[in-house]
DNA sequence: ACTCTGACTATTT
DNA sequence: CAAATAGCCAGAG
């Protein structure tokens, strides 16, 4: 690796540590990540975070999506529907590459915090 | 050092 | 209501 800055490293390293505590079957958004890292306004650096994360494969990417509970990110996963096979494997349902009942299986970070 | 691009989002047309 | 535009910020060439 190059020598990251340690700001640059702690806000990939803030990013890496909310979505691994995402729950099996629950999502959330790269602009409630970014929130809840106070950087709500970098929700796009939440996207490249998760890009950089794909050499961490123990970092569940997949449920990571857009704040319409679109995959957006699909092309980015090896396959063709690695992304959607792997959320519906975890009870989700998805149509047209849109999570249904979206609102529900929505997990904020601020929530688990607040327990 | 400059420019382009992007796994986003909110606002405006 | 759908599409275009503008902010946003960091990495890569």
């Amino acid at each position: 690796m190059s020598n990251y800055s340690n700001d640059t490293l702690n806000f990939f390293e803030r990013v890496y540590l909310v979505v691994e505590q995402i729950p099996e079957g629950r999502v959330t958004s790269y602009g409630a990540i970014a929130k809840y890292l106070g950087a709500a306004r970098s929700s796009r650096m939440v996207g490249w975070a998760m890009n950089a994360a794909h050499n961490k494969p123990e970092i569940p990417a997949q449920r990571v999506v857009n704040r319409l509970g679109i995959l957006s990110g699909k092309h980015h996963f090896p396959g063709t529907n690695t992304m959607q096979r792997l959320l519906e494997d975890e009870g989700i349902s998805i149509v047209d590459d849109q999570i249904q009942n979206f609102k529900k299986v929505f997990w904020d970070p601020s929530d688990a915090l607040n327990s």
